[in-house]
DNA sequence: CTGGGGAGGGGGCCC
DNA sequence: AGGGCCCCCTCCCCA
């Protein structure tokens, strides 16, 4: 009897001893559900700011689209496609409008583009002006999505919701506008195939906003078909922005959507054309999407420089765009990573950093990484007496570069590049030779990957590719591709040495030789 | 093997 | 569009 007494005791004690394990189990599973749950409900909160978000943005766009009377919109859209003409990954634009415009680039939810996966941003820009003007605070909410191989699409369908599929797939955002004193800014975008640049202008009574609306589809006619440039003078490129040289306070200056819009000429015709886009045309929100293949890019620069040029005697021009490309299959991150940038990408950030300095340097002239990267001559620059007559050209060049706005020839150049205050006879040729600042490069060869921003060079570096050698030496065999290694060539022949060395008297036949003889052997200079 | 000079290829940019 | 100049890169030859 006392034995059953001790087990039913022994077998107490182990319920209850089973029960509180049981009853601690229970807590923790309890306290982890409670954990995931609360975590689970940030998360919808998120998620649910980022949709109020999301509709608030809609719900601007249809404001801004059924209010055309203070906005101007216009754009400013370069796009660049890559791999054989086929766009992977997304088309981002956006515009700053103006100072009164704080950025936010949310934390991205995952950034590796590289490997393919996801990207997502969040971009809040918000105006303080646009809340005075009434506009509900008008802000841009803008949510990017780069998916490595993904539709682009994607992206919108993302950002719009129903409206996936209705719009063109033509992509600014554009949102935040009130009348607030002019400013002048320019955003650019550094994505690997495409790229977009959107620039905002505002003056004392609108804010206008380029807006350039890309074609689509396929094109399949060849380069030269398809930049068509038109008769040898100079047609205003829609794309610029050009301001009349030494007015105190210029005007504001857009681009125009099609060649045939109507130039709103405001004072003066020949330096402002500007064209409102039509609502009825806008997509829907302002918010578009833009496939670019290369046919396309090309297309599209035809219609850029294709138009002629304002020969407006007598004015100087200035013209202030800044369209930078990254070179290559650079990252479609709105933060470029320099780690996706290989070697053959060093120029885009050299871009980068020089549109940096474009942004905190008003008076960025010369400062061209490209120039420097290219114009690097410590030779030129100490070469004595001798170098007054070998590096002329030179001289003339960087008079050129450096003091075409005072050079006494406004009158035939009154187009000026405000990067360098180089100036030309017609806008073409100044949007053609802020290329180089820019680093567009529109026409793409088809065999290979090169690209580059003058169509003569395209066409000289077919001959890579043909063998084609129709610069022959009529001293010898020889033949050449280029016409400049012909002439080169035929100092062979003459024994012309017209570069002298300073320090020691060695002649040389190319300014090459003499600059690498003295950084050997007089490494001083 | 190494360094210097010669030469060609080819891209950048301007006229 | 073509010509031209400049530049960098690379290869080759030779001392």
């Amino acid at each position: 009897m006392v034995f059953h007494t001790q087990i039913a005791s022994i077998m107490e004690v182990l319920a209850n001893a089973a029960v509180a394990e049981i009853c601690k189990l229970i807590d923790d599973e309890h306290a982890v559900f409670s954990l995931e749950i609360t975590q689970s409900q940030k998360e919808n909160r998120a998620l649910r700011r980022k949709l109020q978000l999301l509709e608030l943005k809609v719900s601007r766009e249809r404001v801004l689209a059924s209010r055309p009377s203070s906005v101007k919109i216009l754009d400013r859209y370069r796009g660049m496609a890559r791999d054989g003409g086929h766009l992977t990954g997304g088309h981002r634009s956006f515009v700053k409008p103006a100072e009164h415009v704080s950025w936010r680039d949310d934390q991205p939810i995952a950034v590796d583009e590289g490997s393919g996966t996801s990207t997502q941003h969040v971009i809040v820009i918000e105006s303080a002006d646009a809340k005075a003007a009434g506009y509900g605070g008008l802000s841009l909410v803008k949510q990017e999505r780069t998916e490595g191989e993904e539709d682009p699409r994607h992206s919108r369908d993302i950002q719009t919701g129903e409206e996936a599929g209705v719009v063109p797939p033509v992509a600014t955002k554009i949102i935040a506008t009130s009348p607030q004193p002019r400013t002048r800014c320019s955003i650019t975008e550094f994505g690997g195939k495409p790229t977009a640049v959107l620039k905002s202008e505002t003056d004392t009574e609108t804010l206008t906003v380029t807006h350039r609306l890309l074609h689509t589809g396929s094109d399949h006619r060849s380069d030269t078909e398809r930049l068509q440039l038109g008769p040898l003078g100079c047609h205003p490129a829609p794309g610029s922005e050009y301001l009349l040289y030494g007015n105190p306070n210029p005007r504001t200056v857009h681009s125009h959507r099609d060649a045939g819009d109507v130039l709103e000429t405001g004072n003066d015709p020949s330096c402002s054309y500007t064209t409102e886009m039509d609502p009825g045309n806008m997509p829907l929100g302002l918010e578009t999407q833009t496939y670019l293949s290369r046919g396309d890019w090309n297309q599209y620069s035809s219609s850029v420089y294709s138009e002629g040029c304002l020969d407006k005697k007598g004015e100087i021009i200035v013209v202030d765009e800044v369209t930078v490309k990254v070179e290559g299959d650079a990252p479609l991150t709105w933060n470029v990573d320099e780690t996706h940038l290989g070697e053959g990408h060093s120029q885009g950030r050299d871009l980068l950093d020089y549109r940096e300095s474009l942004e905190t340097n008003p008076y960025v002239s010369t400062h061209s990484p490209l120039h420097k990267l290219r114009r690097r001559d410590p030779v030129s620059m100490s070469m004595g007496p001798s170098d007054q007559v070998l590096n002329s050209n030179d001289r003339a060049r960087a008079e050129t570069q450096g003091g075409g706005a005072t050079s006494g020839n406004s009158k035939d150049k009154p187009f000026l590049c405000k990067l360098c205050n180089k100036s030309f006879s017609c806008l073409q040729k100044v949007e053609i030779h802020q290329r180089v600042h820019t680093g567009v490069k529109p026409f793409s060869c088809t065999q290979c990957h090169m690209c580059f921003a003058q169509a003569g060079d395209l066409k000289r570096h077919h001959r890579v590719h043909t063998g084609e050698k129709p610069f022959s030496c009529h001293l010898c065999r020889a033949s050449f591709s280029h016409s400049s290694n012909l002439k080169r060539h035929l100092k062979v022949h003459t024994g012309e040495r017209p570069f002298a060395c300073t320090h020691c008297r060695k002649r040389f036949s190319e300014r090459r030789y003499l600059r690498i003889h003295q950084q050997k052997k007089h490494s001083t200079v």
